[in-house]
RNA sequence: GCCUCGGUAGUUCAGUUGGUAGAGCAAGGGACUGAAAAUCCCUGUGUCGGUGGUUCGAGUCCGCCCCGAGGCA
């Protein structure tokens, strides 16, 4: 079986037209491993791929789901396992591209994530919960019924805290007790572009300037239409709530682009941090020739 | 020219009746097991515009100067 090709690392770094180089190269298919592009109508402000830009390679898990659904990385898996496999079983290797290292994890290895759904009334109840009695008295009730969990948290990951609570809830079990450890579930090579920091910065910037100027508005102003609202879990996007703030004249424009521009450095950096402590991951030079150092890898 | 209000961390500002400074944001670091482009945690020394003075001691009071905003001529 051929070994999965991982292209993840910081947005903005190239990791789209890379995966391409090397899709046409190995003539294989490309797995997304991207939380918002699975939305459709989410195109400019995620910097899908265009048809163009995917020259004819086959490219899974993008325009899945309707913007005004919710999604989960559980769901991610059961989709594209099989698409994954199926690939495999061409002795073909896959690429799995893309900026979501949460996703990503959970193909390459085997994680004990439970069975467990989410409820949302749950969430919305605990929700206001913390707003009414406050994050310290969730984190009580988590301690309650799961000590080792909370042990790991903090008081104010009130996400967090609730869903150990929702597991507990539906299922009588401890988050504690369904962890699993990271065995790997197949193997792979991983590589992420290392441009240093102020370099990065500034093709950030650029690139949400040209979001803008390619017609992000129109596309948030074309999902309004639609019915999705700001609260939507697609809308939670980086940049999409702030056009929105824009169009309803709550911001202007220059201060529009300096927070989504903000947000999306910040958001690189999360990434950044995430991939560093990811397993057998090389990091290379933006001008390396892709297709040589895959090949010395593999 | 006169009057008023400002000039404090990269930035926006707090700084009680004088005891050599502190928040948000930025920035940096970190966490992450069904919301992950989400969520959360940790890290704050800077000629307190300059310069004289009063004082044991001044960001804090007084004089002068520089810069910015506004008002009156």
């Amino acid at each position: 079986m051929k070994k999965t090709i991982v292209i993840c690392g910081a947005t903005a770094t190239g990791k789209t037209e890379h995966a391409v180089v090397l899709g046409k190269y190995f003539d294989t298919a490309v797995i997304s491993a991207d939380s918002q592009l699975i939305y459709k109508g989410l195109n400019i402000g995620t910097a899908k791929p265009t048809l163009a830009e995917m020259e004819n390679i086959q490219h899974y898990m993008i325009d899945i789901i309707e913007p005004n659904l919710s999604f989960s990385v559980a769901e991610y898996t059961t989709m594209a396992e099989p698409i994954i496999a199926n690939i495999e079983a061409q002795e073909k290797p896959p690429i799995l591209c893309g900026g979501t290292g949460f996703y990503i994890q959970s193909l390459l290895f085997k994680r004990s994530l439970g069975t467990v759904g989410r409820d949302n009334q749950f969430r919305k109840y605990y929700q206001e919960l913390a707003k009414l009695k406050g994050n310290t008295y969730l984190f009580e009730e988590l301690k309650k019924v799961d000590i080792q969990t909370a042990e790991k948290l903090h008081v104010n990951d009130v996400n967090r805290v609730i869903r150990a609570l929702e597991i507990y809830a539906l299922t009588g079990k401890k988050k504690s007790e369904q962890v699993e450890g990271f065995s790997p579930k197949r193997e792979y090579i991983a590589i992420a572009f290392d441009y240093d920091r102020d370099t990065l910065y500034t093709k950030i910037n650029q690139r949400v300037r040209n979001m803008l100027k390619l017609g992000w508005i129109d596309e948030v102003q074309q999902l309004l239409k639609q019915g999705v609202m700001p609260d939507m879990q697609s809308m939670q996007a980086i940049g999409y709530k702030e056009v929105i703030s824009y169009l309803s004249n709550c911001i202007g424009y220059n201060e529009m682009l300096e927070l989504i521009q903000r947000k999306t450095r910040n958001y690189a950096k999360r990434q950044i941090t995430f991939f560093k402590k990811f397993p057998n991951l090389t990091w290379i030079s933006p001008n390396t020739n892709i297709v040589k150092k895959v090949k010395e890898l593999l």
